[in-house]
DNA sequence: CAGGATCCGATCCGATACTG
DNA sequence: CAGTATCGGATCGGATCCTG
């Protein structure tokens, strides 16, 4: 129990975070799954192998462009296999690597909290623009 | 066990993603905490109350005008409560409301997985980058 | 101390056109 | 089908200056 005037402190939820050279890696992650497309295509490929136009026709909004990016940079990371099959036309299938299905329970437990407090945080939204109508922030 | 030619497929990993609705609401987390420095904002007040000079010297390479607009928005999604005592010089707390703290959480398995798979990953990195010179991918 | 306002370069991403 | 290449708008974020 914490008594008198001290500062009630917890310990750090990581070593040593906050110093700009991420000693923690968090930003590793949050650079490859953070950006817009990434978990949408772990999510598809969590269902099994796909192949590119399968994986377009799956993420509704993505440009052909993005998803290459996207793929490739996940491919970079080890975390998708990507398989040429030399026909005509081209096949191309993506599979998660064993790393990558490892994400997808991180991806899950992400999809449980937003499910869990996207209402509440609509509904703190809603509070907070009224009571600071015209802010920049947003 | 799954025999024949039929594909392997995996149950979704959530109801109904890769939409461009975001039905699974996994977008809005990110956009929240998947920014350049959100993360360590929520890291530096999992320990505890902070002022905004405590936050931006904990958090090194944060600007100032990113410290304000990252605590505004944590603030708005009812994340981070923003306390302001009209002394002189003016003081503002900044400490995590419990959907917060309960955001830690998942904070603490990004920082595990990073953990556990930043080696994998750089290494990966350095196999793919060897056998693909001067790409654009990156 | 705790910001607000402004400027501006860097990056992201979509659209489009072209290719083996 | 599965890309590559290029252009341009939008957004992000850092630097700087100013204020109660």
């Amino acid at each position: 129990m914490s008594v008198g005037h001290t500062t009630v402190t917890t310990p750090p939820l990581v070593e040593s975070c906050g110093d700009g050279e991420d000693r923690c890696g968090i930003r590793e992650v949050l650079d490859r799954i953070g950006d817009k497309w990434s978990v949408m295509v772990v999510v598809e490929l969590a269902q099994g192998v796909r192949r590119f136009r399968e994986l377009q026709r799956a993420i509704n909004g993505i440009s052909q462009r993005m998803l290459t990016l996207t793929v490739r940079r996940l491919e970079r990371d080890g975390l998708v296999t990507r398989t040429v099959y030399p026909t005509v036309p081209p096949q191309v299938e993506y599979e998660l690597t064993p790393m990558g299905h490892s994400l997808t329970h991180l991806v899950k437990a992400l999809a449980d909290w937003s499910a869990g407090h996207h209402e509440a945080i609509a509904e703190s939204r809603r509070r907070w623009d009224a009571a600071n109508p015209g802010s920049h922030v947003r």
